[in-house]
DNA sequence: CATAGTACGTA
DNA sequence: CGTACGTACTATGG
């Protein structure tokens, strides 16, 4: 701590305070206790629920002190005086007892006082504290669920009183009380008196709530003044208090508080300092408390470190400006380590940019960003010399120079098509044209933090170095810039590149070290950096379309959206709403036609397809009918319309695949997404007829397009993750899963399971492994709950390991904070340990999903790898050119067809070695419709 | 002009 | 009250 941050605290001292019983039975409830159980068995719920609330109560309220008080078992001065008080309480569950002492032990090892008084209840101790800290002219809180203690509210004392379970605790100073219940804190508890208290068993006056009694106090001052004009009071309430005055008088006597006990500990001993990490360990250890674990410290750390812990901004080499080879050799001499690059590429490629290049653009490269750890450096492209820019090229497809960049793939492309005035001439081949690429930090975060929203260099320094990347660069660095024939502007702008590159550096000292404690190297090594590149390829060749077939659906979608708009309008009178405005629908739909209502949206009821089809059922009216032929129609050409809005000059289509944008490990694909291209419906399959066979630049040959998806392959790996003995033998005797399930779970013989069976099955195979419930089950195939409670409960009873296996992947994640995929992918789900129901059970569902989902993942990249690999080793010029989740495209040269073949179903099938046979189905045709099997 | 909300296509 | 995505549209707030 500093000097100044001690004279601070001097007259400036917070106690915390905390009713421990209070607080952990609040915790108890608020967080499900089977979901906190260690290996033997030791519930642990409020203890982690107590522990995250105290942290929170330290971040946010920074106490220098903090106690913990506690009751003890032994008869008070209040159970001795009223041999009723707190009887008929609900018995103590099970669950919880035990947690207590383990509370006390968690708030030793914190170094926290636990405070106990023979004879009084946690109460008086907490009232004790606050007082003699509001004496010592210190500010107090107090933490509590017992509303006794509002009586000890005033302009030095705050009670944090839990409302939604322990997460949120709202501060109540005087002003709360008075606003909440219309009196002052010291008349609270004379409040509490006349009505009563029914936690503690303390009858107040019959038939008087809160309100009358606040009435009560506020004209006459006081309970005194209440009781001294009793006989003014009229009506039935005033002869209930009149019979009821004992009560009322024993009830004042009972809850007021203590405030001079002896306690065993001055105040100054709570003085708040940092944890026992051993202890926290060990005793972290048995509880099986792992996430929490770093949010202890660190909570701590911050806290207690003050200033001293905050990072420094990074303090950065000098940068050359480098136009001329000697000053390009003179920067690499010596230079035995990786070499950081940043890329600056027009228009930048980010994601979140609003303007959408044109199809094609895969943007410049203007200027290079270099950075070692002692050195910066950075050369303007449109300024370099010809023989500068082949050097550099040179350089960057040297693998002797290890190298880490920013999104390589980007710069892969960008190189591949550098126009012809740039002095770094084009490298069309993105194997060589940048090679030994040690890092991407890019993807390294991305490997590190699946589910981040942004992946912007700026965001991953602000994250990860705790340093802006935007500032403007100090003189010291840009006078090293200021040159003859370079103007300021552009002489800041080439220091930030400089700059990018330095950050880049020390992300990947970071990430790299990160990467290497989670085991989590050779993902990055072996599977995304390499499937970068092949991406690269994959996104530069695009697929080709067939603009004729293209515009003729466009022109026959376009007239079934002007039929059905037409047909809606005149089957609600003419009437011309907006179609596909959900708000006036709604207009229509719920108040002209009065149809009944649908399922809610925060925004009035639900007009979506499913409503939709219900209502037609329920109302046969003509006009849902065509609107659900408009929204068919619509969609269908918008899909259409943005195709043709993407085609480029190759007239291919060249989506991007996102390889940090699924939190699973999945790939996206956008501008334009071909992973949504419909194939349910006929209607939807014709999109598909466009995307076709193109020309291969490299051979004037006829081509085909091969497809090749994997069967079931979320299925298999569950059968292999879960182990089950009959979905492993029903796959290795390659039966038709569902039908076997079928037979297993309707209990008759495989030739016997009907198609409704059939449906149902499949429908609940695939919901378990999304975490469906009984409910999602019932409403999906349209059934009772108690229907599909049964299907599932016999599912369960015949695939027992499924079920061990779903519990137990939340189980372990719950314990870990992360789930993981077959090739050590994790997922972090904090959420999991979240108070709100509604957030824990999402948690709960996406770590049931993530591991399969996550590994089919894993498994096609590592089959994209092996495919590649192949055709280039075989001298193929046949080309990968989409993937869809469980998919691969090729656009072969037909007289490659048979090899090509046999590369997709040899290369995909060996990506693992599961429990299972991996099926691989494949089918060709001129387009993406005829090749589907 | 950016954001939220709804809807809907895929695996 | 089933996971994971991206895009288009309307409505709204600035």
């Amino acid at each position: 701590m500093t000097a100044s941050k001690d004279t601070a605290s001097d007259i400036s001292k917070t106690l915390m305070v905390i009713d421990g019983h209070s607080m952990a039975y609040r915790a108890f409830f608020a967080l499900p206790a089977e979901n906190f159980q260690t290996a033997t068995g030791q519930h642990t719920n409020a203890v982690y629920g107590f522990l995250s609330m105290l942290l929170a109560m330290i971040r946010e309220q920074k106490p220098t002190h903090v106690a913990v008080a506690f009751d003890l078992d032994t008869p008070t001065f209040r159970s001795e005086r009223y041999s009723e008080y707190k009887a008929g309480r609900d018995k103590t569950p099970e669950e919880f007892s035990g947690q207590i002492d383990l509370i006390k032990k968690v708030m030793d090892a914190l170094q926290i006082p636990s405070i106990e008084v023979d004879g009084y209840e946690a109460d008086d101790i907490v009232a004790t504290m606050s007082t003699n800290a509001a004496a010592a002219g210190w500010d107090a809180r107090i933490v509590s669920g017992d509303r006794d203690t509002f009586q000890l509210i005033n302009d030095n004392v705050t009670v944090l009183y839990p409302m939604r379970g322990v997460s949120e605790l709202p501060p109540f100073d005087a002003d709360t009380i008075v606003e909440r219940y219309g009196v002052t804190p010291a008349q609270y508890p004379e409040l509490a008196a006349l009505v009563g208290e029914s936690a503690d068993n303390l009858p107040g006056v019959p038939g008087v709530g809160p309100g009358f009694a606040a009435r009560w106090l506020k004209k006459y001052g006081s309970l005194k003044g209440v009781l001294d004009h009793i006989d003014e009071i009229g009506g039935k309430k005033g002869d209930a208090l009149r019979e009821h005055l004992d009560a009322v008088k024993r009830n004042r006597e009972l809850n007021a508080l203590v405030t001079t006990l002896e306690l065993p500990l001055s105040l100054e001993e709570a003085v708040l300092v940092s944890p026992d990490r051993n202890k926290v360990s060990e005793l972290f250890d048995a509880l099986e408390f792992n996430t929490i674990r770093d949010r202890v410290f660190t909570t701590f750390d911050q806290h207690l470190g003050g200033a001293e812990e905050s990072e420094p901004d990074v303090d950065m080499p000098e940068t050359a400006l480098i136009d001329n080879l000697d000053d390009w050799q003179a920067f690499l001499v010596g230079v035995n380590e990786p070499i950081s690059v940043y890329f600056h590429i027009n228009p930048p490629a980010t994601i979140t940019r609003r303007k959408i290049p044109a199809p094609g653009d895969y943007g410049e490269i203007h200027a290079l960003g270099f950075s070692t750890s002692d050195a910066t450096a950075v050369i303007d492209i449109d300024q370099a010399s010809a023989e500068l820019g082949l050097t550099v090229a040179a350089f960057l497809a040297d693998e002797r120079y290890t190298k880490v960049v920013y999104d390589l793939k980007t710069a892969l492309k960008a190189l591949a098509t550098a126009p012809s005035h740039s002095v770094l001439p084009a490298q069309r081949d993105v194997n060589t044209s940048i090679i030994g690429v040690a890092d991407d930090v890019l993807l390294s975060a991305y490997i590190l933090q699946p589910d981040r929203r942004g992946y912007e260099l700026a965001d991953l320094v602000q994250t990860y170095l705790n340093a802006r990347l935007n500032t403007v660069p100090t003189s010291q660095n840009q006078g090293q810039l200021v040159l003859e024939g370079v103007n300021d502007d552009n002489a800041a702008q080439l220091a930030q590149y400089a700059r990018n590159a330095w950050m880049i550096h020390q992300l990947n000292d970071i990430m790299g070290s990160t990467l290497e404690e989670r085991g989590s190297v050779e993902l990055l090594h072996d599977l995304e950096i390499p499937l970068s590149v092949v991406l690269a390829k994959i996104e530069l060749i695009g697929i080709a379309i067939d603009r004729q077939r293209l515009d003729n659906l466009l022109a026959g979608f376009t007239s079934e959206v002007d039929k059905a708009q037409e047909s809606a309008y005149a089957s609600i009178g003419g009437d011309q709403v907006n179609l596909a405005s959900p708000k006036q629908l709604q207009i229509v739909l719920f108040e002209t036609l009065d149809m009944p209502k649908t399922r809610k949206t925060k925004t009035g009821f639900s007009t979506d397809a499913d409503s939709l089809a219900d209502l037609l059922e329920k109302t046969d009216h003509p006009f849902l009918h065509n609107l659900m032929a408009y929204r068919d129609a619509t969609k269908l050409r918008q899909t259409v319309q943005g195709l043709l809005d993407s085609i480029a000059d190759d007239e291919r289509v060249h989506t991007r695949f996102s390889q940090t944008a699924a939190a699973t490990g999945r790939l996206s694909s956008l501008n334009p997404n071909l992973q949504n291209i419909p194939v349910r419906t006929p209607a939807g399959r014709q999109i598909r007829d466009i995307f076709v066979a193109g020309t291969n630049p490299c051979v004037d040959e006829p081509t085909t397009l091969l497809t090749a998806d994997y069967s079931q392959i979320e299925m298999r790996i569950m059968a292999h993750m879960s182990e089950d003995d009959g979905l492993i033998q029903a796959y290795k005797d390659g039966e038709d899963l569902h039908r076997f399930v079928g037979s297993q779970v309707f209990d008759v013989e495989p030739d016997e399971v009907t198609t409704s069976m059939r449906d149902k099955v499949k429908a609940m195979s695939y919901g378990l492994a999304y975490g469906l419930s009984s409910f999602g089950l019932s409403r999906q195939l349209r059934i009772s709950v108690d229907e599909a409670r049964e299907l599932m409960s016999s599912y369960f009873d015949r695939f027992g390991a499924v079920q061990r296996y779903l519990r137990n992947v939340v189980r372990q994640a719950r314990k870990d904070g992360y789930t993981q995929t077959m090739l050590g992918r994790r997922r972090y789900l904090p959420d999991l340990q979240s108070d709100n129901r509604q957030l824990r059970e999402m948690a709960e569902r996406a770590a049931l999903n993530a591991p399969i989902q996550g590994s089919a993942a894993d498994l096609i990249k590592k089959a994209m790898l092996g495919v590649q690999e192949r055709l280039e080793a075989d001298g193929l010029k046949s080309r990968m050119i989409l993937q869809v989740h469980d998919e691969l495209i090729l656009e072969v040269i037909d007289t490659e067809i048979e090899t090509a073949e046999q590369i997709l179903v040899e290369e995909m099938s060996a990506a693992a070695n599961l429990l299972v046979p991996l099926d691989v189905q494949v089918g060709k045709g001129y387009s993406w419709h005829e090749a589907a099997h």
